[in-house]
DNA sequence: CCCCTTGTTTGATGCGCGTCAACCCCGGCC
DNA sequence: GGCCGGGGTTGACGCGCATCAAACAAGGGG
């Protein structure tokens, strides 16, 4: 029923001006919004992240079933939280449209930023463990996600042998990706870890239908290096080094890769 | 079927030729042994480590059916590897005896440690997400695990909802585990970073019933180092430090920790 | 037994990055 | 318009840790 949404409009398009807030927008402009979790009977078999999101990978049997779950979507503002470190873990929440990031603090107030996540992205499964959100989300520009409960989550797993395995592939993929962020940070200097970090968002945008060599970057240069591990003046410093490189163009937070196989380079040095 | 079992024998001298595809058998108790896992069919429900693994949190109704579970047992020899990263994932691994690390490694050859398991922890969930063993695992010291097939698991969390529950909680304390890390990784300096892991380990001793103030380290400086993102020299030092700071007494891999509070103090710096 | 290897400690030195600070740009607001 | 605050860049300086090197202990094999 009401098959607002669908309509994928213009998205595309808009790859090119990065600076573009892709916050608004996206399906059923007509909702009277003003209550939090709208209630929309969002339909994952026709989302237009389809590919990218919670279904990826699935077939039509099993599709059709995703669409018994029910849940709402929310809409955040540039800033504002989704959830917070300590919280109730009750909803699994997809990307809809927007970046955000997910950080925990530090006892002493240190933030630390543990992750960006984009389009099609779940945020929250760290909550499963305790039943509590281990670290916080909040929106890096106006944003709308989908708040799955988590129950249902489960009962749908229970009843269905592929979805079961979905839920426990992208468990495991969270557990693979910090082990990669683990590794820049463990064993890399400024310049890897920063042309890592740029390269993982360009194959991501990519993957989303943008361009993967000019961008702009949602987040700023202190939460680049939180998420780095480094202090924000290191990170500006390497975006210039990599610019006299001749491997970046760097506009504030406009990108462009000027040599994607330098960056990777500077990535992966060769060894011997 | 065939109670055989129990009777935890001696086949621990094959555990040498790591090479060993540890492909074949499991369950079926009957099988003609000379195959790896070897085929006990070992219960959940009397293990001394039932508290601390995998049915850690299962009450009776629950804990009963997890039996079913046929797996077998190998074992392995210090400084052999279990899996390596790259491998075909079939088996989660539960430490029945024994340390092991788990590392992957980095294009130029480097190592990087990114966990140390000890009894009734699981090793090999990052390896759902592709198939594939994202990581490797290797003794520290002659050790034994349960290796637990993967579809059994998957087959037994569809038919128990308890079942399922555990097994995402798993999964999702791996990723808080991991949380913490790169927290550690991204924002402490070597003495934090020492501290933190030393703390670590003691209540990790302690949940199994060892002193949680004097205990012999499995792992070498530069393993220790490698986890922490730090050099074999810097841990050495940092270990003196702390001695001549009078928080533990160090002799090589003996260690006693004298001043718990004054540990947790370098660990969590009071902020203002 | 000696030799060789592996792990650990400790010192000397230097570099990478953190720290502190100045300055610019830009957008918002009175 | 001027003011202000937040984000970004750049320079000067110093500390923390890596690097290189030497020496020692312990264990294993001939």
């Amino acid at each position: 029923m009401t098959e607002l949404a669908s309509v994928p409009v213009r998205l595309g398009s808009r790859a090119t001006s990065a600076a573009a807030p892709h916050s608004l927008s996206i399906t059923s402009a007509d909702t009277p919004v003003a209550t939090r979790p709208t209630s929309l009977p969002t339909q994952c078999s026709n989302c237009h992240l389809k590919d990218l999101c919670l279904p990826c990978g699935m077939e039509e049997p099993d599709l059709e079933r995703l669409d018994e779950l029910r849940f709402g979507r929310r809409r955040v503002k540039a800033g504002e939280a989704l959830y917070h470190a300590g919280e109730r873990f009750q909803f699994v929440y997809a990307v809809r449209a927007g970046t955000f990031k997910s950080s925990l603090a530090l006892a002493d107030g240190r933030e630390q930023v543990s992750g960006f996540h984009m389009a099609g992205e779940l945020m929250g499964l760290d909550g499963v463990a305790n039943g509590q959100h281990a670290s916080g989300a909040t929106a890096l520009e106006d944003a709308e996600v989908c708040a799955i409960p988590h129950a249902h989550l489960n009962d749908l797993a229970r009843s269905s042998t592929k979805m079961q395995m979905v839920m426990s592939r992208l468990m495991s993929r969270e557990i693979v990706r910090e082990h990669s962020l683990m590794m820049l940070l463990g064993s890399m200097n400024a310049e890897e870890r920063l042309a890592g970090f740029l390269l993982n968002l360009s194959q991501r945008l990519k993957a989303r239908g943008y361009s993967s060599q000019e961008f702009h970057l949602r987040m700023s240069r202190a939460e680049i290096g939180s998420y780095l591990g480094m202090k924000l003046e290191t990170v500006s410093r390497t975006f210039s080094a990599f610019q006299q490189q001749r491997l970046l163009e760097v506009d504030k937070r406009h990108i462009r890769i000027v040599d994607l196989d330098g960056l990777t380079r500077v990535f992966q040095p060769q060894s011997h």
